[in-house]
RNA sequence: GCGGAGUUAGUUUAGUCUGGUAUAACGUCAGCUUCCCAAGCUGAAGGCCACGGGUUCAAAUCCCGCACUCCGCACCA
């Protein structure tokens, strides 16, 4: 289905809606989840841990949202995660400095580069407004990062741009204290916060967003020394690096060098796993290897992952091998010692990391799951049972001679093992359908027959089948079938 | 940030040109119908028309501003 439909059933059946909308100052950018959309992220999160940081050993920490500004010193947020832009004095149309400059008079400066350069490229090319012929105004810096006053003093700190930075400077105490050996992956999610110039659809462009970022610290040398690759060596990946998506196995993609080593192609490998167990149609993906203009400032190599929706392709995962650049970032500022010993090799771990946005994640999860199932005049929501918000519906056909109590007691006896839904309103059809909407893959129905011989229906969502079991198999038909892969 | 379109109930929407405090469907709730796939019947709740200002006896409707949403451009780890 599309952007709107889903679009609608986020609003209708609590996955996510506007932020203070009530309020006309709302801001743009800033979404909340309701209760069902809570309850799919904690799910989606839930196999993240299993399918990447258990399975594959990690750590995970939970770090502060503000942090210091020498963090960012170090990190080169303050002065690269900022675009130089200019002002049209007369039709007060915004462009970035260097591109204007480089269209114009094919002068290359930097985006980091001093606000003067710009200026004295714009007065001694004599450059005007593309669009009016108008004059800029000085060039300024427009940085990404939310900036906060801390304490009465209003000491300058920032709201995180992405949550990988407190994974970097914690790493020396948890190297020492949780026993690290390279290669060692650490965890976290959270919260990130970017000043988006125009955010954009919903969950897709947000500027406070979550999301799940895994950094591989590795001794560059022993990049193709990866035991654990046997277990994804043919797990089929597709890759872009031309026009068009090939799928190869994790084997081929380092044979042919297409994927730089075994590392790297290790975890494209158990990435791919993951997501197949989203539900995202993995025919749909490709990991996208950038180009040197589309990469970040502190990447070597970049693999976008990127699955095709009805808007386009979507970016979930940026996959960036960040050599040295955070760790010698941060040992130059803070003074601290960011080397390990490897072997008896002392070495400064370099990065590769796996940053998940998990909003978009949630959106193409459910833009694929959503179907139109026109012979039986409904919406489903064909989320895996293990995604679902709501795991089973529990039902009475009738609410009097007794159904109704007998199906609170069903109810209370299995709410809190599972995510349950109790609903004895309205025509049994319809509740059915609420049900298909939000993803529940059962409802078991109590009727007349129930109270006789202590069985109810069970009716499974995407084939709509209906079969009789005894109220004492319940919990084991659901344990086995909500249980995560 | 620029240009265009839009904003009326939970959702989709009529009404805006031709000013007189608002229409419908679906959804929701309660009840009836001994009822297993959005059935039927009865009833109810829900909006002062995004927000702020102006014109007018009177504004959802006309004017100005502003915010948000969508589409393009630009931007985007």
């Amino acid at each position: 289905m599309d952007y709107e439909a889903v679009m609608k059933l986020a609003l209708e059946r609590g996955f996510y809606f506007p932020s203070c909308e009530v309020y006309a100052d709302a801001q743009a950018g800033f979404w909340e989840y309701g209760p069902s959309g809570v309850s799919l992220k904690n799910k989606f999160l839930e196999l993240w841990r299993r399918e990447l940081v258990r399975r594959d050993g990690m750590l995970e920490i939970d770090g502060a949202q503000i942090m210091s500004k020498s963090v960012f010193e170090a990190s080169g947020h303050l002065s690269n995660f900022a675009d130089p832009i200019i002002k049209c004095t007369k039709c007060n149309s915004t462009f970035r400095a260097d591109r204007v400059i480089a269209d114009v008079a094919q002068i290359e400066i930097p985006e980091s580069a001093d606000l003067d350069e710009f200026d004295n490229a714009i007065s001694q090319n004599n450059i005007k407004c593309p669009k009016c012929k108008g004059d800029f105004e000085k060039t300024k810096k427009f940085n990404m990062m939310f900036r906060v006053g801390i304490g009465p003093e209003g000491e300058e700190a920032y709201l995180r741009p992405e949550t990988c930075q407190s994974i970097f400077v914690d790493f020396p105490r948890l190297y020492k204290t949780m026993r690290g050996r390279l290669p060692l992956g650490i965890a976290q999610v959270g919260k990130s916060f970017r000043n988006e110039i125009s955010p954009r659809q919903s969950l897709l462009r947000l500027r406070e967003f979550y999301q799940a970022e895994i950094e591989i610290f590795c001794n560059p040398s022993r990049l193709d020394e990866v035991e654990k690759f046997a277990e994804i060596q043919d797990t089929i990946i597709r890759v872009q690096t031309d026009s068009e998506p090939v799928a190869m196995t994790c084997k081929e993609a380092v044979e042919s060098g297409t994927v730089p080593n075994k590392l790297v192609a290790y975890y494209l490998g158990i990435l791919t796993e993951f997501y197949e167990k989203t539900g995202i149609d993995i025919s749909k993906s490709r990991f996208r290897k950038l180009g040197d203009k589309e990469k970040a400032f502190y990447a070597k190599v970049a693999f976008d992952f990127e699955v095709e929706t009805t808007i386009g392709w979507l970016e979930l995962v940026a996959c960036n091998y960040r050599s040295d650049y955070d760790l010698s970032g941060h040992a130059r500022t803070s003074k601290e010692k960011f080397d390990v010993m490897d072997n008896d090799e002392k070495v400064l771990p370099h990065i590769f990391e796996i940053s998940m946005g998990i909003d978009r994640s949630l959106y193409a999860i459910l833009e694929h799951s959503l179907k139109d199932d026109k012979e039986h005049e409904r919406i489903v929501l064909s989320l895996k049972p293990y995604l679902s918000p709501i795991h089973v519906g529990i039902l009475s056909l009738v609410k009097k001679d007794g159904l109704k109590e007998k199906t609170d007691e069903i109810f209370l006896n299995i709410k809190r093992k599972f995510d349950a839904f109790l609903d004895h309103s309205g025509a049994i059809g319809r509740r059915y359908r609420r049900l298909d909407e939000v993803g529940a893959p059962f409802a078991i129905t109590v009727d007349h027959q129930t109270l006789e011989d202590n069985t109810v229906t069970i009716r499974e969502r995407d084939s709509m089948k209906q079969t009789r079991i005894n109220i004492s198999e319940i919990d084991s038909i659901l344990s086995e079938s909500v249980a995560f892969p």
